[in-house]
DNA sequence: GCAACTTATTGAAACGTTTCAACGTTTACT
DNA sequence: AGTAAACGTTGAAACGTTTCAATAAGTTGC
């Protein structure tokens, strides 16, 4: 299968190697009479330059690798789709890599990214891997930047959510609107994200005033059925004069957990039991009731990342950004006024 | 930046290029301490191969595209997820393309991955895109393979659901759970997945001898606003004496706008209001009553699509597969027996 | 009509691999 | 010991670009 060249291009046109090369890629003086006759050229051979060959020489390409645990979790899902619409809408191809919390895995992928030559890399780290596993990029002077989870890299960006200042909204939230028992459901303890968000729930319960309020978290587990189970546990233990639990998800996902329990107890979702999520994921609007979450806006996270990397890899003199999203309550009625 | 070329490997292991190359790639015979001397200069120097440049000199590569309309629609979602982690454990890394139905977008698409010099794509095509959007791909002998969406070309791989039996199940249950007023919700006219969905649909009332049956349909919409507004119209417009409407969504998303529409209705989704869906994405199971739905396998079509897709790579000789999943129904509580 | 420019075109080298063909060295067999 | 075969190593070419430096072709000013 006979590959076309920009040589085949050339002589087609009548011109040589070079002129062609310039005509096409814009970069060259070439009078306008010849640009159009390469054009031409190249379009009825249905040439299409060879990024591979390009980039052999030039040292540049339009790829970027983002890595991430897992695109089926939902707020990863949002964030990689926003980030590769913004990528492509400036010229570049996104590599989608999942570690699969694996940091084998992950040491893989950006060895197999780098020797793809792309540009530079997004990445939120597996769980328990440092600044020394991005060394590969470094030393090759590759742009890349730290989604979500943070590792304390001086050298490279970050973008992500204020996970203390969330956790302490849904607290404070919770509080506000008359609830004394706060259960703070799912996440893994040995995480950043969850060490903050705890803390931030801690910090609401001591700006107020109320001495009555009790904390309880429910660790290492994520997802729909870890919140179930807690959840279900939470409410067998609880005896009815007991003070209402109220349900603080580590995410949205695991919120939802806890209407299913509700759902298995007979109980409804809301007064009877407050549950309060965070992402602010698209099935919190497709559960009923809706879903009180804090959101994080993963979209703008995946955008913003994208726009900072290209940033970085345009100009490599530019200071690595650090981009934290403030998040906000979007209330809707899983968490009503007591 | 210096690049660490094989060169260099070669250098300080005190070989020739030839010889460095042989070892590092496995390929040509070379002597065990040899090898082992090589690696070890490799491993010091911290070299990674350019696989551009080995692109260059043997056309094969070790990327795959893969082209869909929008990662965050929750069945392209899965299937991705499954294809990135198949291609990944056969040595292959993904590109992820979102054509967000522009078949602009996506002819420009599939250029770039022709330009990235891809082994293969995997393409669900545009809603009105035909077999001529993909000769640049035929044209150089890239394997390529269609899904989801069916394009009638011979000459490509394709992997997708049965539409029409997806249809006549989801049909064939409602009748025989005894609902008498099929509505199908949402999808789009001129698709190809519809006109076969409804197809089914129809077979399932004809199979029936009840000739009491009614069949409805309301289209040119996807997700759970469409589901929601049309599931409204329905109730809205339905006398107390009317048969009750039997909700069939075109997919799973659609049919949960049904479950908003009966909460501000403010009756309960199941007897008052009978759903099905279609897809079994993973908030089907998420949402209360849980969602019968017919399983359409993404996750499966994921990994058949790159596996099917990667033997023809590996053996251009190969006959494009055609594979079609069964679908399967899932009984969840959105559509109990009457 | 000729020098001094400006503008357009081109030959050739380089990027980092793989791989062919050739070479030198060792081993095996008569 | 002499010839063949097997083995290990290497120089050099090729893949398709880009881009530098040099050349060719116009254009202007005198």
């Amino acid at each position: 299968m006979k590959r076309i060249s920009i040589t085949d291009v050339a002589r087609k046109a009548g011109v040589s190697n070079a002129t062609a090369s310039y005509a096409l890629s814009g970069n060259g003086r070439v009078a306008e009479k010849t640009r159009a006759k390469v054009l031409r050229a190249a379009d009825e051979l249905g040439f299409i330059r060879d990024e591979a060959a390009a980039r052999l020489r030039t040292g540049r390409s339009k790829m970027i690798g983002v890595v991430i645990n897992d695109i089926n979790n939902p707020f990863f899902n949002e964030l990689v789709g926003a980030f590769e619409s913004a990528a492509w809408a400036a010229g570049y191809l996104t590599i989608l890599c999942t570690s699969q919390d694996d940091v084998e895995r992950q040491k893989r992928l950006i060895s197999s990214l780098v020797s793809q030559g792309v540009a530079g890399v997004a990445i939120s780290p597996v769980k328990g891997s440092g600044t020394e596993d991005l060394l590969p990029l470094r030393t090759r002077g590759i742009a890349h930047l730290v989604c979500v989870r943070d590792i304390n890299d001086e050298s490279s960006g970050f973008v992500g959510a204020d996970d203390f200042e969330a956790g302490k909204l849904a607290g404070a939230y919770m509080i506000r609107h008359g609830y004394r028992r706060l259960c703070f459901v799912g996440g893994f303890k040995h995480t950043a994200t969850w060490r903050r968000r705890r803390k931030g729930i801690l910090a609401a319960i001591e700006d107020s005033t109320d001495e009555t309020i009790t904390f309880e978290e429910y660790t290492n587990g994520e997802g729909h059925e870890f919140g179930r189970e807690a959840v279900d546990a939470i409410l067998k233990k609880t005896n009815p004069n007991d003070p209402r639990p109220a349900i603080l998800g580590f995410n949205d996902s695991t919120a939802i957990g806890a209407y299913l329990a509700a759902g298995s107890a007979g109980i409804s979702v809301g007064k009877d039991l407050p549950v309060i999520g965070m992402d602010n994921i698209p099935t919190a609007d497709q559960v009923l009731p809706g879903l009180t979450t804090v959101e994080l806006f993963p979209r703008r996270m995946g955008s913003e990342a994208a726009r900072a990397l290209i940033g970085q890899i345009k100009d490599s003199q530019q200071a690595a950004s650090k981009i934290i999203l403030r998040p906000v309550m979007v209330e809707r009625g899983s968490a009503p006024a007591l």
